[in-house]
DNA sequence: ACACAACAACTTGGCGACAAGTTAAGCTTG
DNA sequence: CAAGCTTAACTTGTCGCCAAGTTGTTGTGT
């Protein structure tokens, strides 16, 4: 028989109690989108408790980006974005996926870095402990908004020039074709949900309860069928809906 | 030029900056499950902050099911489980995959109840207003936790006894199957995420910030392509490795 | 010397008071 | 009568204080 993680505090339930109620009214559309919450001090009568309770529930949504809040001012339902539908399973990359919905799709390049050693991306990658291997951190806007954050690590011994030409790279299939390779694909993609550091909460411009999905995989030529890259990709969730549907 | 969401409060960032923090000693297992944080007054020494900030960066972590705390005595790292790899795409059922891993899958039904109408459902379902369908919830249970919640949306026009049966069914499949349905499959799976409810905080026994992952499928029967059911199955992500590899 | 009780120190839980920002209303002056 | 200023009310932001639980140390009694 399980049992509860933890066992809840008693203004933590409340909390919950509080953020669904709020939710629903969402959902229902009781509350629309740029409107404002009712004040702090209302839920306290409302709900009859303490202000802090009131405050650390109001809190979790805003962390959520589902609310904003201004001092003296109050606090207002976030305008929800359109989903973007994201196929993750097709064999069209990301660049093509987003052109061919209409969306206006721009890369930044954030940095390109050699990393420490990482038993797990040096397994993926078949590389040494000596080896050198970059990360390139490219960040993925649509409609001027930053969503996703592609990170591809590559292996100087494939590419002894991916230090110096990583910065400027603005495709990584491009750049790949350049040299010779054209089929691309991925025989391992394992996806998860992690949440945003510091780092990424500032490139994503998103709040740190933001979920983010988590895309892994393997970048395999598909002639050679030579490993060209280890992909991760950090997609705001709450900007895309995700179509798994197998071809 | 995008800016960020809700301007960030002072203390909100040094919040994230201690949670940030937390979370590199977990990953590089400075910290390690089972053990002790350091108290609320040592972080406070620690990064000249009011208590309160540490607190707050404290309870993040508790609500997102990392950590948890006893009055009295500290707060510790909790064992993180194994996480199950799911290939989400394959075409095994969930019942076959987790007994093909060698889990042990349990099946609770929850409830079996008649739903109001809801736009969204009726469009996939092919149901009109006045049409009655049920919404059966079964618990997933993995090695006796509890890690998903599988909510079959089925129309009583194609299954008038479903309300009187929904109670008892195991399995949906198997429940198709007696009806003569022999090959069950998809055109259109679609992934998002979202937070539990505190109805299914008690179900999946997790926090509210755990994020769940959203698996919405139709499910057609292969030889008379007739729609049988709108699948939604929320899946604790901290419970899994999803794999979304295509065969 | 051992056991028990009391007290102090450490730890987390709960909440109100004060600070700062915004807006509206009322009063005064031109 | 209108405009501007001041004050009050409303709203969110910040933080310390007190409560409750746990553990360790010290002192006293047998």
């Amino acid at each position: 028989m399980w049992k509860m993680e933890g066992d809840e505090t008693i203004s933590t339930e409340k909390e919950n109690v509080i953020v669904d109620d709020i939710m629903r009214q969402i959902a229902n559309q009781t509350l629309k989108p740029g409107t404002k919450l009712p004040s702090e001090y209302v839920l306290v009568e409302k709900y009859r408790v303490p202000r802090m309770t009131v405050r650390n529930a109001l809190m979790k949504l805003e962390e959520q980006g589902i609310v904003y809040s201004k001092q003296g001012k109050g606090r207002y339902l976030k305008e929800e974005s359109k989903h973007i539908d994201l196929h993750l399973t097709g064999k069209i990359s990301f660049t093509d996926k987003m052109k061919q919905l209409g969306y206006d799709l721009t890369t930044k390049n954030v940095y390109c870095e050699e990393i420490p050693f990482d038993a797990k991306i040096y397994r993926i990658l078949q590389a040494v402990e000596g080896d050198t291997i970059f990360k390139i951190g490219r960040l993925r806007y649509i409609n001027g908004e930053p969503v996703a954050i592609h990170n591809s690590f590559v292996s100087e011994t494939n590419f002894p020039v991916i230090g110096k030409d990583g910065p400027a790279i603005e495709s990584m299939f491009a750049y790949y074709r350049q040299l010779g390779y054209e089929e691309f694909s991925s025989n391992k993609t394992l996806l998860s949900t992690t949440f945003p550091t510091v780092f990424e909460q500032e490139l994503l411009a998103c709040k740190s309860m933001v979920p983010l999905i988590v895309v892994e995989s393997n970048c395999i030529d598909g002639k050679s069928e030579k490993l060209l890259e280890y992909t991760k990709i950090l997609y705001r969730s709450d900007k895309f809906q995700y179509d798994i549907t197998m071809d």
